[in-house]
RNA sequence: GCCCCCAUCGUCUAGAGGCCUAGGACGCCACCCUUUCAAGGUGGAGAUCAGGGGUUCGAAUCCCCUUGGGGGCACCA
């Protein structure tokens, strides 16, 4: 088996393009079959070597890897079909265009976009499906000569004919269309660009493809395919559709109202493997209630097959949970691994796996660290920005509770030397200040969370506070009482 | 408009004729735990399986129709 990912470089990868090629490289690695990564870049003017990097990134991001094909964006060409981007197939294209020139399956056409308009409009009123009218078919020699003398460049059309043409799709089953309601399509540009039905069933062939498994969009475009096929003698592969991921409004997932780009959702710190996993339950199951499943496990288990028919809606709170449960499944110092690019290089790696524990169980994405625990390295004056004096009045208080807590706080910290400065040291010494004072734990708690962190809400203070340490906390303190006295009490 | 595809809780899904008075997960709501927020635990609401006809002793599961949704009909991919 061999099978196929054809993403075009014109934008960054696209979600329902990671979950089609993640679709395809299950299929094959399941099989021990050969995964093939083609990059459609036919269209000059929109696709850029930015772009064939994003999606070749984020691709190996999410761990999703192919036999043959450029490795890394821009790179050589791996494996026995090269080559592997449409660019370096141009001749190929061009030799197969004219093979069907000379069979008479194709014709050259000179219509311009207004007379196709114009025609459009009229079977439009007309009440009839809108298709070329064949006028260039089969033109007499005079009007060859005259087009040819006018300097127009023609575009070349294949010829479709009326014909039922009927597939076993790998998740659908027998689906048959009707030929006769297909116009000839143009499968070169006047300007010698060979168009995507044109070359996606050139590479097919090239490449040896067996498989070809893509989204539901394209189950329309299937028969062009064929009738090209046994057009130019191709062996037919089989094809599968696999359904669409839809915005929350159910139509087809687009840029307009989702977010689409996979590097969007890796920066904001999805992880590959929640991502993939997510992704693969969009349309598919293994059957059972189980849902955890690593890109090796979906590897053994999934099954082309078993794809559904229906569209998927993308989930985000889904997507939530699922990183939650993978950043949480992690030890801490694999978290601390991968939360360093969001955390400033100041803050030392041995610091940065002490934060880990406070911070792991609240964190939904990899970004989250920076509104969980930047008062730990945002210098006082900044955290004191985040708050105004009436926030550290407690829930049941106001400012004369609020500069108790304070001062008790700021008197049981000062008691404390360096050695003692430990959570449960400060706990123990907390609780009895809330006591001295006649005041309910949390709302003695309150204010010193507010003055320490800059919010109400936090990771646990007393770890918190050990981790700022005995200066930090004590100079918090010391401005918020200040920060108190702005205003009359 | 034409063609094709699809249809189980709000969402992702289990279900391939009797195990279904439809199960799980996310989300939601309570309660427990608790210094905030989370995480965790317990419980709950939530789907007459889009509707209507068949087939069958028996249908969410098979067939037909209707409705709804989606996709495709480019000198984009």
């Amino acid at each position: 088996m061999r099978v196929r990912m054809a993403p075009s470089p014109t934008g960054p990868l696209h979600l329902g393009t990671a979950r089609t090629s993640l679709y395809n490289f299950l299929t094959a690695r399941h099989t021990g079959g050969t995964y093939v990564l083609r990059i459609e870049d036919t269209d000059a003017a929109r696709s850029t070597v930015e772009f064939e990097r994003d999606i070749i990134d984020n691709l190996h991001w999410l761990g999703i890897s192919w036999d043959e094909g450029p490795q890394v964006a821009g790179g050589d060409d791996v494996g026995s079909h090269a080559p592997y981007r449409q660019s370096g197939r141009m001749d190929r294209y061009a030799e197969e265009a004219h093979r069907l020139l000379e069979s008479g399956r194709a014709y050259r056409c000179w219509c311009t976009h207004e007379e196709l308009e114009a025609v459009r409009r009229e079977q439009e009123a007309a009440k009839e499906p809108p298709r070329y009218n064949r006028r260039c078919l089969n033109p007499t020699d005079a009007e060859r000569v005259a087009f040819e003398a006018d300097d127009r460049s023609p575009v070349i059309r294949f010829q479709v004919e009326a014909e039922k043409i009927r597939f076993d799709d790998v998740i659908r089953g027998e689906v048959e269309f009707d030929n006769a309601l297909l116009g000839d399509f143009v499968i070169v540009r006047n300007d010698g660009v060979p168009l995507y039905h044109f070359v996606v069933v050139v590479d097919d062939e090239a490449m040896e493809i067996t498989h070809v498994i893509r989204g539901e969009d394209h189950l329309s475009n299937t028969p062009k395919h064929i009738a090209l096929i046994r057009a130019l003698g191709y062996r037919e592969p089989r094809f599968g559709h696999i359904p669409l991921i839809l915005n929350a409004d159910r139509s087809k997932m687009s840029k307009r109202k989702s977010q689409t780009a996979m590097t969007a959702y890796r920066e904001e710190g999805y992880l590959p493997e929640a991502m993939v996993n997510f992704m693969a339950f969009l349309g598919w199951s293994p059957g059972t209630e189980e849902e955890i499943f690593t890109l090796a496990e979906l590897t053994d288990r999934f099954e082309i097959e078993k794809v559904h028919k229906g569209g998927a809606v993308f989930d985000r709170d889904r997507l939530d949970h699922l990183n939650g449960v993978y950043l949480r499944a992690m030890t801490d110092e694999q978290l601390a691994l991968r939360l360093r690019p969001w955390v400033p290089d100041a803050v030392r790696d041995d610091d940065l796996r002490h934060i880990v524990p406070i911070v792991k169980e609240r964190l939904v994405r990899l970004a989250d660290i920076t509104g969980l625990a930047a008062f730990l390295w945002e210098p006082d004056a900044v955290v004191s920005s985040w708050y105004g004096p009436e926030l550290l009045h407690p829930k049941k208080g106001g400012p004369a509770e609020a500069r108790a807590a304070l001062e008790g706080a700021r008197g049981m910290l000062g008691e404390l030397d360096d050695a003692d400065f430990s959570a449960e040291v400060i706990e123990q010494r907390a609780r009895a200040a809330a006591e001295a004072i006649g005041a309910k734990a949390g709302d003695f708690f309150s204010p010193i969370r507010v003055a320490v962190t800059g919010r109400t809400i936090s990771p646990p203070l007393f770890d918190s506070l050990e981790l700022l340490g005995r200066e930090r906390s004590l100079a918090r303190l010391e401005i918020a009482l200040e920060k108190l006295g702005e205003v009359p009490a």
